[in-house]
RNA sequence: GGCCUUAUCGUCUAACGGUUUAGGACGCAGCCCUCUCAAGGCUGAAAUACGGGUUCGAUUCCCGUUAAGGCUACCA
């Protein structure tokens, strides 16, 4: 068997999106475990479509999670270019070659008469399909018009009267009556071709074996087949991935939540932990596991264990993951990640031994990197106003009064630890005759602001002496 | 409308005709732990869309219905 070879053909639209993130995920799990070749190819053949950057976003957000290509834009390889608009001669030579064999036809029709045509066809319940009108232009015609420069397509003759079967790995043998086929425009009026006619010259000239792709193909896949039959070319292994779905169980798409991996990068997960939670929907190696580094994931997928129905992308999946891989990383590099965070809210970047505390104290607790930062400002900075619910239920009149009577001991603390900060506490709180609670509460209250997080007198430690009693000071005054 | 695809707990899924009182995870509820939250432990509620076949036996195979989705562009 020849070596593996699969793309990753996106569209340069302005941004990544989940759905073609499991797709190059899925190509690239393949290619790697087949030590075959993992190619990127930009399909820019719609100038209407075209941003600017978005190839180099797309590379950059694919480095971010990690998929290395082998070839593509940037990365070399001898089967180039892989952006389709610096390969247009090529599609060309091949639409005119497949005209000249009678297996494609020139058509000159305008966007007027084609609507024209389409809204009668819609009018008398016909599927809309292209009438073959242009085949009745005599050789001369076409000559004469092609010589004076008339805009003009080319369209692929469909095979009448046969059955065109894709075999897909996924979903087994499909069959396609070709009556039902339109004649599809191969090369457009503006020079540039169509996705089907570019993705299967691409698809052959870069010797691509396995085309892994979304779902939304699979009714296109005949075209392809026929094209490949035209052309006289081996078809590659077709798989045909289950679509990514919105809550609703609509195609995901934006307006429904995010749907640009650039969001999730925003919001502060780990791009191991949005490529581990991305592989299972639609895969999983059979057992009970779910937790896969890469490698792991490489070691273990294959295409017969891809499921065929649509997976919803929910968030409280994606959540329990990105905690998982938190607790598990490194407090170096969380260090490293949160930092730019703490700067983009305009909070001052703390000495690393205090960040390496916030992070020991957060660790466990945090769902995403944001939340290093906004799930516990009172680290940074002192809390501007007291949670109303926490304050309702852990404020009582006799509060002041305790963190009156703790504030003199903790201030005597020549050693301002979690256990001496601890022991004070609780003596204070027995010298009043109370549960420790009735002081540990309305303390957490003033110095974080709020009713939850991490333990109180670890958290105190870290805060130091000085921000403490600032913080208790302030609450006896503002909160009586 | 036509063509194609899909159909197990709310969600992601396991089960490749019998080992199943349909398993796991997330989420949810309760309990334990506990200074709160988180983590952790325990417990619980929760599914084979429906109807026909095939078979000694169907979640699993076939057909139909229903529902959902995709495609139906000189977009990808």
């Amino acid at each position: 068997m020849s070596t593996v070879r699969v793309r990753f053909a996106p569209s340069p639209t302005g941004y990544l999106h989940v759905g073609g993130l499991r797709t190059a995920l899925y190509n690239y799990l393949f290619a790697r475990k087949h030590r075959g070749s993992f190619i990127l190819r930009i399909e820019d053949t719609d100038r209407n479509r075209y941003v600017e950057g978005a190839v180099e976003n797309l590379v950059r957000t694919l480095h971010w999670a990690g998929l290395a290509f082998d070839e593509g834009p940037g990365a070399g390889g001898d089967r180039g270019p892989y952006v389709q608009s610096e390969r247009l001669t090529l599609y060309r030579d091949h639409a005119e070659q497949l005209v000249r064999e009678g297996k494609a036809y020139y058509a000159f029709d305008s966007q007027e008469e084609l609507e024209a045509m389409k809204a009668e066809q819609e009018q008398r319940h016909l599927t809309p399909k292209y009438d073959r009108r242009a085949l009745r232009l005599t050789p001369d015609e076409i000559q004469r018009r092609l010589a004076g420069g008339d805009a003009h397509v080319i369209r692929l003759k469909v095979p009448d009267d046969t059955t065109v079967a894709v075999e897909d790995i996924i979903r087994g043998r499909v069959e396609f009556a070709s009556e039902m086929i339109d004649d599809q425009v191969l090369l457009k009026s503006d020079g540039y071709p169509t996705y089907h006619l570019a993705n299967v010259v691409d698809d052959h000239l870069m010797g691509v074996t396995h085309v892994i792709r979304g779902e939304e193909w699979l009714s296109s896949t005949p075209k392809h087949v026929i094209l490949y039959q035209c052309f006289g070319w081996d078809l590659p292994v077709f798989a045909h991935l289950p679509l990514l779905l919105n809550p609703d169980r609509s195609k995901l798409s934006k307006r429904q939540g995010d749907v640009a991996v650039e969001d999730y990068m925003q919001k502060g997960y780990l791009p191991e932990a949005l490529l581990n939670f991305i592989a299972f929907l639609g895969w999983n190696p059979g057992d009970d596991r779910e937790i896969f580094t890469l490698d792991q994931l490489v070691e273990e997928f294959s295409l017969e264990r891809v499921g065929k129905s649509g997976a919803i992308f929910s968030m409280e999946k994606l959540n329990s993951v990105n905690k998982q891989y938190l607790r598990t990383a490194s407090e170096a590099r969380l260090a490293d990640l949160i930092r730019p965070r703490l700067q983009a809210h305009g909070l001052a970047v703390p000495d690393d031994q205090y960040l390496s505390g916030v992070i020991g104290l957060m660790k466990e607790r945090a769902t995403t990197l944001e939340e290093f930062v906004t799930g516990c400002t009172y680290l940074y900075t002192d809390p501007l106003a007291y949670d109303e619910d926490a304050r309702k239920k852990n404020w009582k009149p006799e509060s002041a009064g305790y963190l009156r009577a703790v504030s003199p001991p903790l201030d005597a603390l020549t050693h301002f630890g979690a256990s001496d900060i601890e022991e004070c506490v609780r003596s204070v709180a027995e010298q009043n005759g109370v549960g420790t609670g009735k002081v540990i509460h309305p303390l957490r209250l003033a110095v974080s602001g709020t009713a939850k997080g991490p333990g109180l007198f670890e958290m105190m430690a870290l805060l130091g002496k000085s921000t403490c009693l600032r913080r208790i000071d302030r609450a006896v005054t503002t909160l009586g």
